[in-house]
DNA sequence: CTTTTATAGTTAGCCTCCTAACCATCCTCC
DNA sequence: GGAGGATGGTTAGGAGGCTAACTATAAAAG
C-alpha cells in the first residue's frame, strides 16, 4: 500500500495549467500515469485488506502461491507417485520470482516457518542451499481462502466487459514492456524460460 | 514497491487451467487484475528509483507536492503581495490528501523537517494544530527535479497514442470507482442519524 | 462551571521492504 | 590441490507503512 501522491487526482485543466509552467509536463501522459497508480493502489489495498482478514499479508500470500502452483502441476503430472509433499524451491528462486531481494525473502520465510506454513530443508547435494516446502496446513489454508480471493478479483473487474478487459491488458502490456526496457536499459533480449503456471 | 505476486505473469492458458479447479476464477478478470498490478508496480518502482537518485522517497516527494501546489496557485493569484512563503497546511489535511494515517504523516514531516524541506509552526488560534510550511530549499529542490520527473512520466507513457491514453484512463476510472465503492460499502445513507441499536 | 466528548498530533511497537556486510560453500583455474 | 572468485543464505540497520494508546486542547452537555 504505497503512499500515493494524491487521493483525489488533479483535474485535466490543472494539468494543462501546469504544462504552461513546465514544458516537460505532457498532460495526457501525466493523467494516464496518475490514474494507473491511483487505481492500482486502490485495488491493491482492497486485496491486502481482504487477505489481512485471514491473517496473512500480501507478501506472504505471494510466497505461498509461488510454492503451491508447482505442487499442483506435479499432482496433475504424476498423480500416482505417492509423493504428497509440495514442490520445493530455493529462497533465491522465490526471491527472483517474487521480485524482492533475498534478504526480504529470508524474512518472509522466517515468519511463514514460524506460523507453520512452510519448512526449510537443507539441500542434500549443495550445502549452501535450502529447499522451502509448503506444509499441509498451508495447502489447506490456500484451498480455503482462494475462492474468496478469486471472487474479489472478479468483483473488482466486474464493470469491464470482456472486450474492455482485453483492451486494458493490451494497453497495460505496452506500458509494462516499455517500462521494463527503461529500467533495464538497452540490454539484448536474454530471455529465460517463460512463466510457469 | 510492494511485493507483487509474480514477476512473470501467468499465461492465459494457465488461468483457464486454474479455472477448472476453481470455478470462482474468472480468467479474464484475473488476467486484467494481474496486469494492472504488475504494470503499476513496474512503473512505480521506476519513478521511485528516479526520485531516490535525488535523495528523496516517493512518500516525502508526495508531501512536498501537496504543500507546493497551493503555493503555486497563490503565486498566480496574488503575485505582487510579496508573501514568498508557501501555503501552509496541517498534518491532518496532508494525511487525508495523501491517503495515509496521521501517524505516518508525523513520521514523514519529521524527516522532511530534519532535512530542512519543511518547518512546523503552531497555529495561533487553535493550540492543538500545527501548520506545515515549505522552505525555500524545498521549492528550489522541486523546481530542480520536476522537469526530469515529468519527462520520465512522458517517457513511460510514450508507447500509447493520445486516444489510447484516453481509453486507458476511461477503463481505469471504471475500475477505480468500482473499487472505491467496494472499500466503502453501502455509502448511500450518509444522511439522518444512523440506526442506533 | 464542571464533566464529558471530540479532535490534533505524537509516541510506541510491529511488519515489510531495502542495502550492505557477513559467513559458508562451491567452482574455476593455475 | 589450493587461492580467489562466484553463489546461496543470513544478519544488521534503516525507512516507511500500519494500529493502538497517549497527551493536550477545544467544544459540547449538563
Amino acid at each position: 500500500m504505497p503512499l500515493l501522491l494524491l487521493k483525489d487526482l488533479p483535474r485535466y485543466e490543472c494539468l494543462l495549467e501546469g504544462a504552461k509552467e513546465f514544458p516537460d509536463l505532457d498532460p495526457s501522459a501525466c493523467e494516464a500515469f496518475l490514474h494507473l497508480l491511483r487505481t492500482s493502489d486502490e485495488v491493491f489495498s482492497l486485496v491486502e485488506n481482504d487477505l489481512a482478514v485471514h491473517g496473512i499479508s500480501h507478501g506472504r500470500f505471494g510466497v505461498l502461491m509461488l510454492l503451491w502452483n508447482p505442487a499442483q502441476r506435479r499432482i496433475d503430472a504424476a498423480h500416482a507417485a505417492g509423493d504428497c509433499s509440495s514442490g520445493p524451491r530455493t529462497p533465491a528462486e522465490l526471491a527472483d520470482a517474487a521480485g524482492v531481494t533475498r534478504a526480504t525473502m529470508t524474512g518472509l520465510i522466517d515468519t511463514l516457518e514460524r506460523d507453520g506454513f512452510v519448512r526449510r530443508e537443507p539441500d542434500p547435494t549443495d550445502r549452501r542451499m535450502m529447499s522451502v516446502l509448503l506444509t499441509e496446513k498451508a495447502e489447506r489454508f490456500l484451498v480455503g481462502i482462494l475462492p474468496a480471493h478469486f471472487k474479489l478479483m472478479t468483483r473488482i473487474m466486474a464493470p469491464l466487459s470482456e472486450s474492455e478487459r482485453k483492451t486494458l491488458v493490451r494497453l497495460l502490456t505496452k506500458v509494462l514492456e516499455n517500462a521494463s526496457e527503461i529500467s533495464v536499459p538497452a540490454t539484448e533480449p536474454a530471455r529465460g524460460p517463460p512463466a510457469i503456471c
